[in-house]
RNA sequence: GGAGGGUUCGCAUAGUGGUCUAGUGCGCUCGCUUGGAAAGCGAGUUUGCCGCAAGGCAUCACAGGUUCGAAUCCUGUACCCUCCGCCA
C-alpha cells in the first residue's frame, strides 16, 4: 500500500513509478475518489458531532432527522471508499530513484561476477544425468504420485539438504538472525497484507474448505507474524532466518523448465527477513545481499549479482538484487537468490510500526527479505559445479562437518 | 466434530441503555521532596484521522443491526480458555 498523502503531493512521481514498473493504474481516478471520500468524511464527522449534542439534550426529533441524513451519507461513503481501497490495493510499491528503468528481465544489469567457473577435463554433465546415476532425485515417480513439477529427493540429496540448512542457520545465527520455522498456512488477510493476493493471485495455493493459503516463501509468514504490532526503536533491525517448505502454482510458467527440480511446486528454503527503521533500509538491503554472497563464497560457487530493473521488480519491491549461479552442466546462469527492499509497502498493509524515540510518533517499519538458500537450486548448483569425472560429487568443505 | 465460558486504554480489573469525554490498582514518564535514593505527594500515560491552532470525530475483538442515545441489547464472524471425541 502506498501513502495516499504521498500520492496527493507527488502525483507525477507516482505515475512515473507505476509506469516504470509496467503497471497501468489510473492515478487521477484515485485522487478523485480520495477527494470525494474526504469530503464525505468531513460531513459525516460534523453530523456526528450534532447527533451527539442532540442525544445529550434528549432531542429525539432532531436526532431522528440527523440519523436519516447520516445513513444516506454513510452508504454513499461506503461505495466510494470501497472503490478507492480496491484501487489503492492494486498500486505497486514505487521503485527507488536509483533503480535503472527497464521493461523486463532482459534489461537487468550485471553488477559483478564472482568465484571461478570450474574447468573439467571431462564433459560436464547436467544435474539430472548426475542425479540419475547417483539415485538422488526421482522426478519420474513424482509424476506418478503427485503430477508434474514435483520431485522426490533421495540419499545424498537429502543429506545435502540438511547440511545446507544447518550451515545457513549456523552462519545466520552468528549474525543475529532469530531462527524460525513458521507455519506454511496463512489467513487471507495475512497473505493479502504481504501483497500476494491483489495481483497474480493464481500463483498462490488456496485451501477452499478452510479458506487458508499455502505460503510461497517463509517471508510471507514471518512478516504476517508481526501484523498490528509496534516495535520499540531499539528492537530494530529485527532479523529472522526462517526455514520452510514453499508452495508455488507456477501458473504463468507453462512449458518453462519442465524437467527436473529447477522449477517445482514445492521446495524448501532458508529465508532472511528484516524489520528495519526507514533510514536504515538501504543499508539493511546491502547487508542481506552481503549475507547471500558470503554464503555463496563459502560454498565456492561461481555466481553473478544482478541489479533488477524497474520492470522486473514485481509488486512489493522498491529495489531488488538477484544472484545467479553458474551451472556448468547447462552452460548458463540460473537464479538462486533474490533480495528485496519492500520499504513500507508491506508494513502499511499489515500495520507494522515502531515508536520513533525522537518524535514519540509511531512510524511504519520497513521490511526486507532475501534468500539464504533455496535448497533445490543449491543442490543443483553444487552437483553441477562439484561433479567429478566418476560422476560423484565433491561436497564443499564448509559442509563436510554436517554430512 | 460436540458442549460451555470468555475477549474493556502495557498488565490486572470495574462497568447490564444517557452521569463512560471508560473508573480503580500495578507498571511506566515527568515534577515536588532529597546529599542521593526509597517512600510520600501531584500531573501525565490507547490508537488513528481532520485541523495552523483551538478543537472535533472515530476507537471497549471484528462486521452488521436495534435506539434520539450502545462498552452495555440483538445477529454473524474471528480468536482464546475448559471439558468430551479424535490424534503425531
Amino acid at each position: 500500500m502506498l501513502d495516499i498523502k504521498y500520492i496527493r503531493e507527488n502525483k507525477n512521481d507516482t505515475e512515473k513509478g507505476v509506469k516504470a514498473k509496467g503497471f497501468d493504474i489510473d492515478v487521477d481516478l484515485i485522487l478523485n475518489l480520495d477527494e470525494q471520500n474526504r469530503k464525505l468524511e468531513k460531513e459525516i464527522e460534523d453530523l456526528n458531532a450534532e447527533r451527539k449534542k442532540a442525544a445529550d439534550k434528549k432531542d429525539v426529533e432532531k436526532g431522528k432527522e440527523i440519523k436519516v441524513k447520516l445513513s444516506e451519507l454513510e452508504s454513499e461513503k461506503k461505495i466510494i471508499s470501497e472503490k478507492l481501497d480496491l484501487l489503492m490495493r492494486k498500486l505497486p510499491n514505487l521503485p527507488l530513484a536509483e533503480v535503472p528503468i527497464g521493461k523486463d528481465e532482459t534489461e537487468n544489469i550485471v553488477l559483478r561476477e564472482a568465484g571461478n567457473k570450474p574447468k573439467f577435463d571431462f564433459p560436464a554433465k547436467d544435474y539430472m544425468a548426475l542425479a540419475e546415476s547417483l539415485g538422488w532425485i526421482d522426478a519420474e515417480r513424482a509424476g506418478k504420485a503427485v503430477g508434474s513439477r514435483f520431485g522426490y529427493l533421495l540419499n545424498g540429496a537429502v543429506r545435502l539438504e540438511f547440511a545446507l540448512v544447518r550451515f545457513a542457520f549456523d552462519m545466520l545465527e552468528k549474525e543475529g538472525f532469530i531462527p524460525i520455522v513458521p507455519p506454511v498456512f496463512l489467513k487471507p488477510e495475512a497473505m493479502r497484507g504481504m501483497g500476494y493476493l491483489d495481483y497474480n493471485e493464481d500463483e498462490v495455493y488456496h485451501l477452499e474448505k478452510d479458506d487458508l493459503y499455502l505460503i510461497g516463501t517463509s517471508e510471507q509468514a514471518i512478516g504476517a507474524m508481526r501484523m498490528n504490532e509496534i516495535f520499540s526503536e531499539k528492537q530494530l533491525p529485527l532479523r529472522y532466518a526462517g526455514f520452510s517448505s514453499c508452495f508455488r502454482r507456477e501458473a504463468g510458467s507453462y512449458g518453462k523448465d519442465t524437467k527436473g527440480i529447477l522449477r517445482v511446486h514445492q521446495f524448501d528454503k532458508v529465508e532472511m527477513f528484516s524489520f528495519a527503521r526507514p533510514e536504515d533500509a538501504k543499508k539493511e538491503h546491502e547487508f542481506l545481499l552481503s549475507m547471500e554472497e558470503k554464503l555463496m563464497k563459502a560454498l565456492e560457487l561461481p555466481y553473478r549479482v544482478l541489479q533488477i530493473c524497474t520492470g522486473d521488480l514485481g509488486v512489493q519491491a522498491a529495489n531488488k538484487y538477484d544472484i545467479e549461479v553458474w551451472l556448468p552442466g547447462q552452460n548458463q546462469y540460473r537464479e538462486t537468490h533474490s533480495t528485496s527492499n519492500d520499504t513500507d509497502f508491506q508494513s502499511r498493509r499489515l500495520n507494522i510500526k515502531y515508536k520513533n524515540e525522537k518524535t514519540g510518533k509511531n512510524m511504519y517499519a520497513h521490511t526486507l527479505n532475501g534468500t539464504a538458500f533455496a535448497i533445490g537450486r543449491m543442490i543443483i548448483a553444487i552437483m553441477e559445479n562439484c561433479q567429478q569425472k566418476d560422476g560423484t560429487i565433491k561436497i564443499p568443505k564448509v559442509l563436510e562437518k554436517y554430512m
